[in-house]
DNA sequence: GATGAATGAGTCTTCATTCAT
DNA sequence: TATGAATGAAGACTCATTCAT
């Protein structure tokens, strides 16, 4: 019989796989998939080689389950219920929180999204499906949606098109962040976050070019041109 | 004495690297750096396994000089001169032509930026160094000095930060050309490149907040104020 | 928590290594260490090539640790606290004894003894340092001391250069050791060694000229005058 | 037809043989026989890999012919028609010739018997008769005439072992050479060999009892005691 | 459940040897 | 004869996974 009730169990399971895919987060960023070691992991997790398998089938197995267990409740909370935006400088505060949100984000997850970059495309298809559910879709929707009530309400161009701008946005930042956080590990330029984002939100809502020009143009010419 | 002539030993063992680095590229791209073996490469290359040696010291080695064999001359042309313009419509113009080229470039190149992205974050410091003075650095720093020149003459917003827009921009088309090309390999929005690089462009130059908006901005927050 | 003892699991350990250690030694000692592979010391040991790494880090390393599981031990006692004769009769009983005690040693070590001589001279700077505090130094000190004593108590020459001496004892058996034992493996001469050690140190001690002749000479013109 | 007169040729393949071997000599005695490789050979001989299997079938080939044309003719001069000595005294200074000999050809050809001793014990059989008709016997031979002859003149013991003598002499200065020479390449002791050699043979000729010990002694026990 | 020694398949790399030129 | 690229067999070493304790 057993001698723990079975709750007790499934936590006390719970909080070993945990600990064990902490420890394969933690490797894996700083070896990689493929140069990592499960003694490696089982040391960084203080347990044997062999307990590894008591929780987890195989290697693979323990990066499927990284981004369920360590990363996907740190996104949920993002932008969870972003109110809409009543005037554009409404639209640049929430835009500029968007931003800085996602920054954090990133940075704080760095490294786990190398570990993803580095070794989702040669995964098996099993592992892809798994991870394809992540982040940059599930963000996308959510400006997506933001932009598009924005629009109704006037407070974005009504020509734009919602989901390519959606994806843009976050693009802008995500040359920065894939450079100096994930490819690189170190800073590029010689501007720091609290100057990008800002920067980059106002490209967003307002464009480079100067006050006249955009006087002068009519509309965008989304769609062939 | 040699029975070959030096020039035509030269140029035949230039066939030799280039036909060994096209089938390395290709292994790599499908079963990713680590993933690879040097056996495959070798029948891929039709080539013993021996003879791969005769060219590159090791199998790190067939990864740093795919670049320079394979990408880099495609690089070089890349907005080599590029006018300065006159006006936005033909900075749009001019934009639009170098979104378009860095599409094609990274469709082109998608096999090899996969495994760039999954084996620079661990390769070797001698490599990571090799690799580093490749295409995105290059890239800004042409679209920066068009950017600058730009703003001297009116074209740009003056206050516009040129080291950050330099990389905005490519960053807006990169989010779509890291989802669908390198990562995933197949399309995540309804639209197509004809569409997304204008209205890219467009956002670029002019942003998404609608024109009685950008009447009343003065100027953004962050960046040179 | 561990299922044995680390005391028990320490001795384990180290019978696992000793076992190694003599497969080792054979297949070295039949092949020469360049000559061996990994995967016959295994099938020696009765293992599998991958335990071969549990317990040594390297080939080399298998080599480095032969001669202090196996041969140090036996050459401890080697003359430990040799008694200091008092007459020429009583040293050349213990220089028979001594002598008797490096042939045998030699003999049994032989198989060893050949991989030393025949892998020293090309193993990397580690390995020979490793191994340069083994026993003709060792043998040669001991020798060196029994004769200096011997000196000051007028049973050896007091002109004796008891650094010379103490290698040129040794080496006169070495030339039949070398060649009989671990070069060729066969007898080369008609003599076996219950003649040669004998001959040997009389030779040492009285020399090959005959009674007459010795009382004429006075001193050695070389070495000490 | 041939463009070359036949003894020209043969003399210009002679010389190709030698130079090659050269180079193989340097290199074995640098990297032992293992250690070193056929292309490092090639090039020490300014010839291309391939022209070495011109002149010899193999690698093992290589060395089977080291000494027959390198070293052997070396050889042929040491103590060719040796006088019998007339008196202890001219024994002594034959014998420091002799030994002074012996030092310099094994010093001369080290790097030769370093390769020799590491590669001998594990060649093929015939290697190893090829090797086997080397150095030591044909010097032990000549000095065992020397020491038979010089005992029928008195000059040396009635009941001296010339075998064994003549092996012993020799196994004297080995001790040092071999050392210092070829394991180790460097001095072990602080005296050079212009000290060396006349003592150890005023203690071969004269041993390291004093003379007093010298008179009461009877004969030796040679044979079994 | 926990352990870690044992396993052996799998890889990169070396290098003697061959052979077309 | 000279060359050196091509070959492929061989070997040291790694490491995910298993399983007896």
């Amino acid at each position: 019989m057993p001698r723990v009730a079975p709750d007790v169990r499934a936590k006390r399971e719970g909080a070993r796989r945990t600990q064990i895919l902490e420890a394969a987060t933690h490797v894996f960023s700083r070896k990689g998939f493929d140069g990592a070691t499960i003694s490696e992991i089982a040391r960084a997790a203080r347990l044997s080689e062999g307990s590894i398998y008591n929780y987890f089938r195989s290697k693979e197995d323990l990066l499927i389950h990284i981004p369920q267990h360590l990363v996907q409740p740190a996104l949920v909370p993002l932008a969870g219920d972003a109110p809409v935006p009543a005037t554009p400088e409404e639209a640049e505060r929430l835009l500029r929180l968007l931003a800085g949100a996602m920054v954090d984000r990133v940075r704080v997850h760095a490294p786990f999204l190398k570990v993803f970059l580095s070794a989702l495309p040669y995964l098996s298809p099993a592992a892809r499906r798994s991870y394809m559910q992540l982040l940059p879709t599930y963000a996308a929707e959510v400006l997506e949606r933001f932009l598009r009530e924005g629009a109704r309400r006037g407070v974005f161009r009504k020509d734009l098109n919602p989901v390519i701008a959606a994806r843009a946005l976050p693009g802008m930042l995500l040359m920065f962040l894939m450079t100096q956080e994930v490819l690189l590990g170190r800073q590029m330029i010689r501007h720091g976050y609290d100057e990008v984002v800002p920067e980059v939100v106002h490209i967003f809502l307002y464009g480079a070019a100067p006050r006249e020009a955009r006087a002068r143009i009519r509309h965008p010419e989304g769609g062939r041109t």
